[in-house]
DNA sequence: CAATTAATGTCGCGC
DNA sequence: GCGCGACGTTAATTG
C-alpha cells in the first residue's frame, strides 16, 4: 500500500513521522512495515509480530490505524490519502539456504586443523568455559593446548574474547601441563588493528582460505 | 509488486530461495528487498545501495533481473509470474524524529545517586577522561570517588569500558586522594555474564527501576 | 524459555 | 573515510 501517512511509535522509545508519503506492508501475520523511498532494508518505523492491528477514524472521519503488541508497544499510522492498495496471498515461504557463515568455517577448521598451524590436532568443538564455549580446543605437537577463536571477518572484539578465554583456561592445571594455553585467531579477513592488538598480546593470527578448505572437504574438487 | 520469483545471492555469503510468491521493493536508490508474508522487518534478501539493477530475461525467455553493487556482491531474481506491479514517486522523507532512553535514564540517575548507593551525591555527569567521558562522577560518604557508567542493558561490553575508564581514574592522584575510585554498573538489566565479570573485577552492579526514578522525579507520580 | 552470539547486521557520531 | 558504540537491533542456536 502507497500512501500519505504520519507515524507515531511510543514503546520502548518514542519517535515520530511527519506527514508524506511512504510505502505501508502489512504481513499476514499483522506485522506491520513504514519504509520510505531510501535508505537501506530497515523500515523507517515497524511493528513486529505478534500484534494486533485495528482501523479506526479519527473524529475528522480520517482512517487511523492503531497496532498494539502483547508489550505497551503501540504504533499509530494517520492516513491521509490512500495512493495504491494491493492484498494479496503469498503462503508459507519456503525459507533461505545461507552458505559461508561462521558455522560452516567452524566446521571446515575442525576437520582440518593443521592447516591453522602444523601438527595441530582437535581435542574438540565448543569447549565450554565458565564466559562461554571456545570455537575450537586443540592440541600442538609437544602436546600443549591451543585454543582458537574463529570470526568470519576478524576485529577487535574477537581478539578480546579470546583473550578473556585464554585468561580462565589458563588457570586450569590440566590444560597447563604440558605448557601454556596458546591462542590462533582464525579469520576470512584480519583487520590491521585486531592484527596488531592480538600480536601484542602473544596471539597467533591465521587467514582462512575459506574456498581452499571447501575443496580439501570436496574429493571432486581436489586436485591431487 | 508480488512476483512468483526465485533468489540468489552472492557476495559476502551466498544465499538460496527457491521458486515462490514474494513481495518485492524496488526503492528510487536502486536497492532491492525480498520480502515474505512473515517474520519482522528483515527482508529474506535484499541489496543495499549504491547498487545497479538491469533487467534481462533467460535463454528460456523468463524475466531476470541482476543487481551488483560497488563490490562483487551479486542478487538474482528470477521471474516466473508477476502478479502485481506497481510504481509511485515518493519523494524525500522528512524523516525520524527520536527520542531516547539511555540518555534520560543518565538525567534521571544523575538527579538521584543515592538510589546506586547510600550516601552517593553526584560532582558532574560525562567527566572527561582521555578515552571518552565517564558518564556519572560521584563521592561516597567517605569521600571517595566513584565512577558510573550506565546502560540499558549491561553486558560484557559495558563492564570492560567502565574497567578502562577506573585503570585512567586510579592514576589520578586527585581523585584517589580518600582511596581507590570504584565503579558501579548500573543498568535497567543486568546479563549474567556480564555480573560475573564486573564482580570477579571487583565492581558493583546496581539494578535500575527505570518507573521507580521517574516515579521520584514526577511529583503527580509520587505517593507520599 | 532464557541466554548467548552472529549478522550480507544498520545507523549515527566523532575524528 | 575509518573507528566505535548503540540499536525498538533481529535472528538463530543451545542448555
Amino acid at each position: 500500500m502507497v500512501a500519505r501517512c504520519q507515524v507515531d511509535y511510543a514503546g520502548r522509545l518514542t519517535a515520530h513521522l511527519p506527514m508524506a508519503t511512504r510505502v505501508l506492508m502489512i504481513k499476514a501475520d499483522g506485522s506491520v512495515l513504514v519504509h520510505s523511498d531510501g535508505g537501506s532494508y530497515k523500515p523507517l518505523n515497524w511493528m513486529s509480530p505478534p500484534c494486533v492491528l485495528r482501523e479506526g477514524t479519527t473524529d475528522d472521519g480520517v482512517a487511523l490505524w492503531t497496532v498494539t503488541s502483547k508489550a505497551e508497544d503501540t504504533l499509530q499510522i494517520l492516513i491521509e490519502e490512500v495512493l495504491s492498495d494491493t492484498s494479496h496471498e503469498l503462503g508459507i515461504d519456503p525459507g533461505l539456504q545461507k552458505d559461508g557463515v561462521e558455522k560452516h568455517l567452524q566446521e571446515l577448521l575442525a576437520e582440518h586443523p593443521a592447516t591453522l598451524a602444523e601438527g595441530l590436532t582437535l581435542v574438540r568443538r565448543e569447549f565450554p568455559t565458565a564466559i562461554g564455549p571456545v570455537d575450537l580446543m586443540c592440541r600442538d605437537a609437544t602436546g600443549a593446548s591451543v585454543a582458537v577463536e574463529i570470526k568470519r571477518r576478524g576485529e577487535i572484539d574477537g581478539v578480546l574474547q579470546l583473550e578473556r578465554y585464554l585468561e580462565l583456561l589458563n588457570r586450569d592445571p590440566l590444560l597447563t601441563a604440558k605448557g601454556p594455553v596458546r591462542g590462533i585467531f582464525a579469520a576470512q579477513e584480519i583487520k590491521p588493528q585486531a592484527r596488531v592488538l592480538a600480536e601484542d598480546k602473544g596471539l597467533t593470527c591465521a587467514l582462512v582460505d575459506y574456498d581452499a578448505l571447501r575443496g580439501l572437504d570436496d574429493p571432486t574438487e581436489r586436485l591431487f
